[in-house]
DNA sequence: TACAACAATGGTAGCGCTAACATGTTAGCG
DNA sequence: CGCTAACATGTTAGCGCTACCATTGTTGTA
């Protein structure tokens, strides 16, 4: 016979017990046994504890990838960010995700290392998985990327800083945090200031808060003057900043560092030499971590409110996901100057 | 007519183009242009181009809910921490994250606060999305958890401290951490140490540490201390440490923290209220994290090489899971004591 | 020239679940 | 008692993809 016989073809199955088998062991259909579940008030009592203890004796675990298949939702949160080295990041992630997780959602990690066609690839895989919402970090990607977010149907979040954002918003300003920062090393009488990054082009948000500082100080006819280190932010790497400016920069009475993890590393290293801090050379961070207030002298900082960047955030797409209507697109959170003994 | 019409009916779809709306406009069959992405040899050179092109066209997103339910592997990595607030999974965290991400895989991530019920649910959840292989910290589970984890037919990593693993086990030996300090500390002298850690029902790790502190006092005869707080670990936490020592055990001449945060913070606090150390109070910690290195005097402490933890853990689940013979299932990566001078 | 071996592609039937609709069953009311 | 509304449950048809097998054409070998 040349047209093929159907002979019955099976695929591999895991061993794991289907709803339908649960259903049929409760003597329901399969459908009750998936609302016993998904939408326990339109089931009778008696019934949905019939499934559910079925269920447990079956050892059901509820095969979510075809539940998400099916119902074309899925209660992921695509959560990108640039580096999982840097504790900013972390502490954004860890607001999302106390949100988030009590409100049943999973959080998919994924970390560009300050790439943007990497994001632009993470972005395609969670599309994907049916994410309910994106949250990425920052407002730059590729013009594929933002095609992809424009046209995906789903709130997108960006965070860290302000702008002109797709969709939802929340972050500070940059440019203004290092106005703040320079002005009050201006203030403080330190007339001959450096600004001490790492990798300005990759981490974008201290190279705005670097033009910020530029403009204080170019309208205050004080020529602007730039470091740029390799590693974005270390202990160690800031006691080289340190040591560079002195080489490089002999003149200089202040360091304004792009974080404090920089600006910490170049304070201890400062104390441990015999620098007098701020009277030999002055010291500012950004970021108001704890550790810089532990030190003597205090670090001289901003502090951005970083929890509740995640926080926040993931409150504004909780709403948007209950369908709730979103009045503010845009967030603020601010910034405070911390001015400790550094300065 | 009492019997139903089979009117045609339609569930709603999403707008975006399916891998056979690709596959007619490319002249192929569907699963032509399927093996295209996932078999790229197993498709001649010129038909490849075309549908790969039709998919750039038409702005084709594959959809890895339909694929992973079908073929049911979901390139999934299931990591499941008891915090985000501790540096120390982060690091583990990041160390799966770079080696799985570059492996095509995802992390999925969990968070348990130091909840074993949180765990199991946790895993539930995962093992419903078809992960791949998960990776939780410790050893300690509920029963129900332990039985999904050995029933699920996926490798399972567990991590951090070594012992009577499920199946893969990559940590290392916290009572020797423990002792190892303890000895320090007798050895240069100091005879009335105190142990201080915080919720140590929660953090049993900390209380492994502190079992091997108190074998090696008892065997010195020395009468174990010790004192418990309530924040995990914080600089400020640590600082408060310090201060209840002082009330509490005015005799103590060192503290044994149970961690380097904790530890740090009542390092910079001595410093501050002009206490000497070490000959007032040594201050010890563990985890060897950066920052102790550079304060004066420097911090002793345990340093584990906790991102080589996670890179670890990825390259042995990684082997077994292209289905390479694993020939250990244990790693201990082992603990250097990092004497400073604060002891 | 016959035949095996391989390369390239296709048809079909699910994967396990839920949306959409249909039906049966009970309570409430005048 | 008949009618309606609310509740409880069931039937069917996919969701978009890939596993499984089948088919065709193409090359190498004796």
């Amino acid at each position: 016979m040349s047209k093929h016989t159907p002979q019955p073809r099976h695929r591999k199955r895991t061993a794991q017990p289907t709803l339908a088998q649960v259903a049929e062991m409760a003597g329901v259909s399969s459908i009750t046994a998936s609302r016993a579940l998904n939408a326990p008030d339109r089931v009778n009592d008696a019934t949905r504890q019939r499934v559910l203890d079925t269920m447990d004796r079956l050892g059901y675990v509820p095969n979510l990838v075809a539940g998400s298949l099916a119902s074309s939702r899925s209660r992921f949160i695509a959560v990108i960010v640039p580096s999982l080295a840097n504790t900013v990041f972390i502490e954004v992630i860890n607001g999302l995700q106390s949100t988030f997780e009590s409100a049943g959602y999973q959080i998919l990690l994924g970390n560009t290392n300050y790439d943007i066609e990497r994001e632009q690839q993470l972005v395609r895989t969670f599309l994907g998985w049916s994410c309910s919402a994106l949250v990425t970090a920052g407002l730059r990607h590729t013009d594929a990327c933002r095609k992809l977010l424009k046209d995906c149907d789903r709130p997108v979040m960006e965070v860290m800083e302000l702008g002109n954002a797709l969709d939802l918003n929340v972050g500070l300003d940059h440019a203004a945090a290092g106005r703040t920062m320079a002005r009050h090393l201006l203030d403080r009488g330190f007339q001959r200031p450096v600004y001490v990054g790492a990798r300005l082009d990759d981490d974008y948000r201290a190279q705005m808060r670097y033009s910020g500082h530029v403009e204080v100080l170019k309208e205050a006819n004080i020529t602007p003057r730039v470091l740029e280190l390799d590693q974005l932010g270390s202990l160690e790497e800031g006691m080289k900043g340190l040591e560079r400016v002195r080489n490089e920069y002999p003149d200089a009475d202040a360091i304004h560092f792009a974080n404090d993890d920089l600006a910490t590393g170049a304070l201890l290293h400062a104390l441990r030499i015999g620098m007098r801090v701020p009277d030999d050379m002055a010291i500012a961070g950004f970021n108001g971590l704890p550790l810089g207030q532990y030190i003597t002298p205090r670090l001289t900082t901003i502090r951005s409110p970083r929890d509740s960047i995640g926080r926040l955030a993931a409150k504004e797409l909780l709403n948007r996901l209950e369908g709730k209507r979103v009045t503010r697109r845009q967030h603020d959170v601010g910034f405070v100057l911390v001015a400790g003994e550094s300065t």
